[in-house]
DNA sequence: TCCCCGACCGCAATCGATTGCTAAAACTTT
DNA sequence: AAAGTTTTAGCAATCGATTGCGGTCGGGGA
């Protein structure tokens, strides 16, 4: 019997110091506590420690209408790139006393449809977006008055306040490093279409070829159907039929990277030999794959804490009224991918 | 103003049909519609739904005093094996109604026991412990009358229901499959000696080298101090130079092997030319490391799956009485990491 | 015809914390 | 000393769904 806890509740605690609830509520909140006598408080304080009381937030949320739970979307807790982030999100969000439900998408624009539905159902107060679609479809609609953050802006979604990287800034690290190390004949495996950071890297893309004075070509560019393995290696067989003289790729995203890398295994083309490879995101343990990929790291973590910052913030402020955006900033990760193009394509 | 809604409520529901919410409220619950007339229910039904009305599960959940949500205690969302699981545990959950409270200990038994606890001050309705120490430490007493099923058995608590899966039969596997490629020397990178699973890997390991015929020697298991790359380096650099001639090692999970991994290359020792390695989970991306590696495959989205599914048992059935241990089994998968002994040793 | 039972539905209490309002006491201010 | 504040604390309603306890009505059995 070591476990004599029935649930005790703020009466529990009133009864003890012979005091009414509603002063024990106030003593024990710091919000309201000097609303009571310092020494009750104190006196209160170590009675509801005595009882070993936890307040019953389900109680409390009913009442304050606040569940003090904000619903996480991404499309795949399995990806490393958003397991990344979710821990970011909820280290931040668990100091300011948030808990976060996670759900997942798989990718599926009616599944994400219904999946906010149901997190708006529990009631949560915010939300944190991590699926960047380009036509949000009547998202917002969905969203309704609901706070939320997105992360990977997505253009047509520039209503929502943001935490995104700087897609211009990383497409042009990895363009620049290619060309700087020699290479001419430069393609790029594209995120899909319907994504927003597929497209801005793809045009960010061609941006930068032109920038660095090489001439673009439409047939340089090839889209995904999906940021998976599977969906680049299948983009990366008809851009290599296609442009069989390219010495480098700038794959959208890691995966299609390594998707990259099993098409040129296949081929027996050697990156970085033949062909160098830059990824996008850095997820883990691509520093140790067969070559060790070279791409620009996002910082992961910090875009989960900084949407959480950005969520809660609005939470307290319930002033929508200033659109906040924050951009954070993509380095280049140069590993074995990338090197000297074996002989100079001719200009 | 597509957005009118400010929260239905049973009673406004009730005010359209003219009835009371009480009425409303048995005719919206499968569980209680039987009560009510059946065209009245589909009334209620209708009515509801064009209202678009959304039980309140947080009024609900203070009535009942059931939150359905669980906990899920795990060491790190980031580790690969546990997102795996994770997701098991979400589908299957969610499927049921429920939602899931995700907190990452990071391997500290104090945060563990705060955090439980702050579960439980969240009110879940049980747990699913993922952090398999060999001392539960008083875990029994943090826990107290809520229901919880652990994954990793941990062998001082066997009184909690577990999913597990047979790491006897795991490490068979490893052993059976180096010896039969002619490995006579065979070392073992052992997990930490507080985690239940090291423990059992590293006396299975013993036991199955015995089986094979050769002669046990303590000094072939060097344990790590935790289930990490750079603590599989550490004791990696240890075994090494304790046993130069080791011709196979078996590491404790995939993580150790990439530590492993990681020393044998600084070493210029040639994988799997010089050494064989076989790893324990198989999680993303190890069959894409350089080189692929052997590993002990374990079904971890089942693992979560599973976990759910006895913890919701347990919810349903309250009586604890019986004590249920799912056992899952692992499979070899051999990749390049293994290979026949250069030279052989000599016996 | 009378009684009993089941089907159907309403009343009101309940879960536990929060909060607007009120009131008593304590303290200032002239 | 009277009036005005400030401090401190209680009362009771409230959040929204659930549920034990009846109550009404219609029908079946004796």
């Amino acid at each position: 019997m070591t476990n004599e806890e029935k649930s005790v509740t703020l009466k529990d605690v009133a009864k003890l110091v012979g005091m009414h609830q509603t002063t024990v509520s106030r003593a024990l909140n710091p919000q309201t506590a000097h609303l009571v006598n310092e020494a009750t408080v104190k006196l209160i304080r170590d009675a509801a420690k005595s009882l070993n009381f936890e307040p019953n937030p389900i109680a409390s949320s009913l009442r304050t209408k606040k569940s003090m739970n904000i619903g996480v979307v991404i499309p795949d807790l399995r990806n490393p790139l958003f397991t990344e982030i979710v821990r970011g999100v909820q280290d931040t969000l668990d100091a300011a006393g948030y808990s976060c439900f996670i759900v997942n998408t798989d990718g599926d624009l009616n599944k994400e449809v219904k999946l906010i539905n149901s997190l708006k159902a529990r009631r949560v107060d915010g939300l944190i977006l991590a699926t960047a679609r380009q036509q949000s479809h009547g998202l917002d609609q969905v969203l309704g008055e609901l706070p939320a953050v997105s992360i990977n802006r997505t253009s047509t979604n520039t209503h929502l306040p943001s935490v995104t990287t700087d897609e211009d800034h990383g497409t042009k690290l990895a363009v620049t490093h290619l060309y700087s190390i020699g290479h001419k004949e430069i393609a790029h495996l594209a995120g899909p279409t319907w994504s927003s950071t597929g497209l801005e890297r793809a045009s960010a893309f061609q941006r930068e070829i032109k920038a660095v004075g090489i001439e673009f070509e439409e047939s340089s560019i090839e889209y995904c159907e999906t940021w998976t393995i599977e969906a680049g290696k299948k983009a990366a067989k008809i851009l290599l039929d296609r442009s069989p003289n390219v010495t480098a790729i700038f794959a959208a995203n890691d995966l299609i990277a390594l998707g990259l890398y099993d098409e040129l295994s296949e081929r027996k083309i050697k990156c970085p030999r033949d062909i160098s490879v830059v990824g996008y995101n850095d997820i883990p343990f691509v520093d140790r794959m067969d070559p060790a990929l070279t791409t620009i790291r996002i910082p992961k973590y910090e875009i989960g804490s900084e949407a959480s910052r950005l969520i809660l913030s609005m939470l307290v402020e319930k002033s929508n009224s200033f659109m906040r955006h924050i951009r954070l900033t993509p380095e280049l990760k140069i590993r074995q991918s990338t090197s000297a193009p074996r002989k100079l394509a001719h200009v």
